[in-house]
RNA sequence: GGCGUCGUGGCCAAGUGGCAAGGCAAGGGUCUGCAAAACCCUGAUCACGGGUUCAAAUCCCGUCGACGCCUCCA
């Protein structure tokens, strides 16, 4: 049985979802005026996993995942660049796409954007005038009456009277309360603009979320998901506008990572430290940025410190050695022990369900994980063959996919293959006639050119890395 | 100040009433010409103070601390 931990009630929950086998399932994208960091990888990541383990149990997953293509800080930057807006978001669009496909997450079953959904969003804004939810105060833009949604708050936990105090209107907003949020902002002189009944503008932020909702997966959705940054006020008013258009609740869970911190604080575009995406692969496997996200708790903050990478590192390196084949000269294992190991590998992989179930515990599953990896060692170093230990690194294999990790083995240029092994073959003979210092010596420059030879008494094997 | 999440060995981190998983790092050992890898062994009175219970890391109260949100943010 999974079970969610649900922000909207604080507690974990049972998943049900709302048709038998399907999951719909919603995850906030990003804003692009820049290039992507390490912090919008962790997030994409954690639904990465987590869509991969609902398919896994047997789900029809639905994922959904937006770009915000029109705002404020797009067109500024646009402007201060000199580029039209839409080419600049293009170009962080694909720039994203290119990242997330490096990470290995899986391609969204639709990537809808805010300009692509405008008549959707003018819909709803106008429906949300005629039901009372909404006012057009006259100067073009289109305001949420809070007062009018009686739950505004129930996401975040706030009351509306609790938050008048800080929150101010500003020059030229017409707001009947002060967390009135836009619907629709009236157009400035050379922004990007469309036609509407309150004349030539664009939507507000959270608007788009709820109209793409809306057009590709219905008016209830399974699963929402997103940073806990955007908790308030981005779903807040994302619930607020979408259960007063369509008067159903909207989203059954809502899912919410932790922040990736960087020297103790949120790594975030407006501090400024960030490590970019396109930064991080020039320096580590892709694997890593996962592994560093499935060591911890997806809804608690995550250090990104050299330590932990490091870590993650060598964790993938140990994962990689249960997949090892057999040594060479294995003689096999008695029958009984070689049951045994499969018995273990099954039983792993009930501990990996039940650690996954439990509101994807992915350091639990790991953990299961990193048991069948010394059980494998273990049996490899008693002389298991390769048909003995086959069956329990197929299981290790399909538990490592479910997480995503690709544990590729670092590789060079393919026409260097031979020559190194033409080197191996060498040193080999050079080990017979016992001349160390000289075998030393070229196992000490293949390590510097990045190459690893390992000595057993099967022979030499060599791996980048 | 308000709302929320959390505080487990040197670091990361499971465990939510019954002898404290796992990874990294460290030390010792097996193997090896050496090294590496693999394997074996070694370590925690679970932030602090009260309380409930036969029994608490786990439940309750309080204190301290960290982080996020309350303004754009994954």
């Amino acid at each position: 049985m999974l079970r969610i931990y649900n922000t909207l009630t604080r507690k974990k929950e049972e998943f049900q979802t709302l048709e038998p086998g399907k999951v719909r399932m919603y995850v906030c994208g990003v804003t692009v005026y820049s290039d992507a960091h390490v912090g919008h990888a962790m997030s994409a990541l954690v639904f990465d996993i987590i869509r991969r383990y609902l398919t896994y149990r047997g789900y029809e997953v639905r994922f959904v995942m937006n770009f915000t293509d029109v705002d404020d800080k797009i067109i500024a930057r646009a402007n201060q660049m000199g580029e039209d807006p839409y080419r600049l978001a293009q170009r962080y669009i694909d720039g994203y796409t290119r990242n997330l496909k490096a990470l290995n997450v899986l391609p969204a079953t639709a990537n809808p954007r805010a300009t692509q959904t405008m008549d959707k969003i003018i819909n709803m804004v106008q429906g949300l005038i005629e039901k009372g939810y909404a006012y057009a105060p006259g100067n073009g833009d289109v305001y949420f009456r809070v007062t009018r949604f009686s739950e505004y708050g129930k996401l975040s936990g706030r009351r509306l009277e609790e938050m008048q105090a800080g929150a101010r209107i500003e020059i030229g907003e017409q707001k009947e309360h002060p967390m009135d949020f836009a619907l629709w902002k009236a157009a400035k002189p050379g922004e990007p603009a469309w036609d509407s009944p309150w004349g030539k503008g664009r939507p507000g932020w959270h608007i788009e979320c709820s109209a793409m909702n809306l057009a590709e997966l219905g008016e209830q959705i399974d699963i929402h998901g997103g940073g806990n940054d955007l908790i308030f006020p981005h779903h807040e008013n994302e619930i607020a506008q979408s259960e007063a258009y369509t008067g159903k609740p909207f989203a059954r869970y809502w899912m919410h990572n932790g922040m990736l911190q960087l020297g103790g604080e949120k790594m975030s575009k407006s501090l400024g430290n960030l490590i970019t995406i396109d930064e991080f692969l020039t320096q580590h496997d892709p694997d890593t940025m996962r592994m560093l996200v499935l060591s911890g708790n997806y809804r608690a903050p995550l250090a990104f410190t050299d330590e932990a990478l490091n870590s993650a590192e060598k964790a993938l390196e140990r994962l990689r050695s249960g997949l090892w084949p057999a040594s060479p000269s294995a003689s096999g294992l008695p029958a009984e022990a070689a049951s045994a190991l499969l018995a273990q590998a099954e039983m792993t992989r009930q501990t990996f369900i039940s650690a996954m179930d439990d509101d994807f515990n992915t350091a639990g599953a790991l953990a299961a994980i990193f048991e069948l990896v010394k059980a494998i060692n273990t049996a490899r170093d008693q002389g298991a063959n390769d048909s003995q230990l086959q069956p329990a690194q197929a299981i290790l294999r399909e538990l490592i996919e479910v997480l995503g990790l690709r544990l590729a083995e670092k590789t060079g240029s393919g026409d260097a293959e031979k020559f190194i092994e033409l080197l191996v073959e060498v040193r080999s003979e050079i080990r017979k006639q016992k001349l160390w210092a000289l075998s030393d010596l070229i196992r000490d420059r293949l390590k510097e050119l990045g190459v690893t030879l390992e000595d057993s008494k099967d022979g030499t094997r060599w791996r980048w890395g």
